[in-house]
Order: C-alpha cells, then structure tokens, then sequence
DNA sequence: CTATGTGAACAGCTTCACAGCG
DNA sequence: CGCTGTGAAGCTGTTCACATAG
C-alpha cells in the first residue's frame, strides 16, 4: 500500500494524456514545452497541468518550461510503463480476437502472453499468424504463477465475468481490464478498469438528447 | 441547450450502471428494489443512489422502495434509449470489424446504419453476414444528412482522427465515441465520450505499481 | 519578461442525518 | 418501522493569483 494517499485519480488519469501529448510534441521535433502548450492541445489549463505534474515532483524550469523528453521518461517511470507488462487475455472471441491484434499494446508496454477461453473448438490454436496458444480456463491458475501476471484483459460473456474475475484473483491477478457490460466486484487490494460501451453511448445519448433536439 | 445546468457528470454516468443492474434484478424476477440494494451491487452508497435518481424526479415510494420495471422505462427515457439511436461507424479496421459484430448495441437503442472507411478494397462490400456496406469517406456528409444521423463511432488510425472528426461535425454529428488515441477537439455543442485502452492499462500499472511491489 | 510551483479561494460532488410518508 | 427525498455538512478536486526562479 502506497504513499499516495492524496493523489487525486483524475490526475493520474490526466498523465496518460500528457504522455500521449508528449510523445506526439516529440515527434514534431519540439524539446521544450509550457504547461500552456501541453494543456491547449489537450483541453485543460495550465494551472491544472502545472498542479498535477506537481504531485509527483518539480519537473520543470520557470521562464522555460518542461523538457519534452525529460518529461515523458519520467510520466513512464510513474506510471509504471518503463518496464513491459505481461497481461493475460480472457475471452477469444470478436472482441478478443480484435484486443490481440490491436498494435498498440505493445509500444506502450503491455505484452499479451497466454489467452485463455473455455471453448474447446479454440483451444490448442494460435491466434492470429504467431499469437499464443489458446488455453484452457483451468490451466489459468498455473500459467499466472508460473508466468508471474498481474494484469488481465477480461474479454468474457457477461453471464460468466464474475466467476472467471473470481479465479483469475485466486490466482493473483490484481489489475483488470474489464470489457464485459458487469459491475465486478472485486477485493480492495485489486484494480478494475471498465470499458463499457453502452455506458459511453448512454452517456452521448444523454447529452445529445437534452442540448439539440 | 438545456435546463440541467446542475446535474453531476459523474451522476449521469451512474445512471447507466442502475439501468444495466435494474434489468438483471427484473431478468431474476425482482419487482422492487431499494436505494440499498440497487446500491450494494454497484459499491455505490444508498444515498448516492437516491440522490442521483433524486436529480431527476421522484421515482421511489418511501417504505417500499423503486419500482424496477417503472424505474427501467424511467431511465431509459432519461438517458434518451427509449428511441434507437441511428449511428454510423468510420473506421472498418479489425476494431471497427469487432464493433459491428457486437450485439450488444442493438439491445440497447443503437444501430449501427452506416460504414465508412478510405480502403478502396474494402468499399462496396458488406462486412459480416448482411452488415452495411462499407462507403468512401467522401460520402460522409451526404449520407449523414440523408439519414439523419447524430452519433458516431470513431474507429480510424490515430493520424488521420481529427481530420475525420473535423468532416463528421460539418456534416452534423453531435456525439462522437472516440477509440483513437488522441484527444479530438471540439465545438461545444458536440460530445466526445473517450475509449483509450492505453490510458485505462496506465491507470492500472499505476495502481498495481504503487500498491503490491 | 516568461513560466513554474503552490497556498488560498472556490466549486462541485458525496456523505450525513433526519423529517416525513407509507 | 422501513425507506425515500433532501437540506446541511464535509470532502475532494479545480482555479486563481502571486511569489519566485531563470
């Protein structure tokens, strides 16, 4: 249990975001940058990008800014991805399928290292051209440990998202990624991320519904 | 533009987690549900439950609790999916691909109507079984006004993102989900609701990172 | 003169606690 | 009694404004 207590979550979230800016300002050649610049391309003022860069240190120099490089080695080490993440993928079926081809994973950090669905006409294949091997949902307590992964994507039907999590943290995951449309609960020391499609359309919905027509 | 100046983000986000368990408790034959209850499912404090639901009328009869096949059609209305939603998908990538072969728009009020992409290979045919037929970008703006389409799904490689978004708000969209990892800029009067994979893996190395070793 | 880092003011969201209804 | 709806209190996150460094 960690010393950040008092780190706000949507400031975390928000570093992502300066990741991404950076290494987009990065490859245009830009080595320096203002909390100015950083948050007009992003949506969000400079006092809020100075303030949450804030609680993790004094990254940068009055009357200059922020060194572009400088900067984004040190979002990836609080983040966490200056070392590769090896992340297990639950589920193979569309949506997984589609996860383990997204290319994106792995210049961020993340390797997808064992796949795993209950349904036996998959199994023992690889996905893909060289993806893993398919395995069985049983075999996912062994691999876990052997493997020593902590972070999962759960790509499962909703009916049985709940039990798989069940397992997969009897086994030791302890962040999840969770693309099925549940509330999972899970214990405290454990992380769930949800992407929930239906959840964002409503939210569209909403806002569409109520501003124009 | 509308008379909920003063409704929380965060309580419109929920609300969509209360319709979702709301049709599981009615899927188990449950009639009535209370703030307590409907809470525990989700981790969410009973109080905050009434006072989300609280925000938009009066739902529930003290003693009893909400009745969950009103409290449904209540929050469908609210959340504007009493209606189907007539989006349109750019981007026929793998991701893309997976979008459309997912069920679970259908069920609640989206329907995906049209598809676009630049990849002159993949125009003209169907994707899936009797899926839309995939349209050159260019068509854009004719179909979306012939249509009436106000929603769309954004499922195009990162550099080319706003550039599409910039065509899709001249042709009259007002909500864009958005799976490309950058951050679109927009007029006010249109929504973007944010599906980043990478930043969702970041929050989760962080909070693993800092928490466990 | 430019841009950071930060206490202090402010705004927004959540929790508390209770009056009132069934 | 049980449970809702809601002012008031409490807390968390954001914005302001400025002292300070280059």
């Amino acid at each position: 249990m960690g010393r950040n207590e008092s780190i706000p979550a949507p400031a975390v979230r928000r570093l992502s975001l300066y990741l991404r800016q950076l290494e987009a300002f990065r490859d245009s050649n830009l080595h320096t940058v203002s909390s100015k610049q950083l948050g007009q391309a992003l949506n969000i003022t400079d006092a809020q990008v100075r303030k949450d860069l804030a609680y993790f240190g004094q990254f940068g120099q009055p009357g200059i800014g922020y060194g572009v490089d400088e900067l984004i080695a040190k979002l990836r080490h609080i983040l966490g991805t200056d070392q590769t993440w090896r992340v297990l993928l639950a589920g193979a079926g569309n949506l997984g399928r589609a996860l383990l081809s997204y290319r994106g994973f792995q210049s961020k950090g993340f390797e997808v290292v064992a796949v795993f669905d209950n349904d036996p006409s998959l199994q023992g294949q690889p996905i893909g051209e060289d993806g893993p091997v398919v395995q069985s949902i049983e075999q996912l307590v062994s691999v876990v440990q052997k493997e020593n992964i902590r972070l999962a994507l759960l790509a499962v039907p909703a009916a049985v998202a709940q039990s798989v999590t069940d397992g997969m943290i009897g086994a030791g995951i302890k962040g999840i990624l969770n693309f099925a449309p549940v509330s999972l609960l899970v214990p405290g020391d454990v992380t769930v991320a949800n992407v929930d499609l239906a959840v964002h359309l409503e939210q569209l919905s909403f806002s569409i519904g109520s501003s124009g027509l």
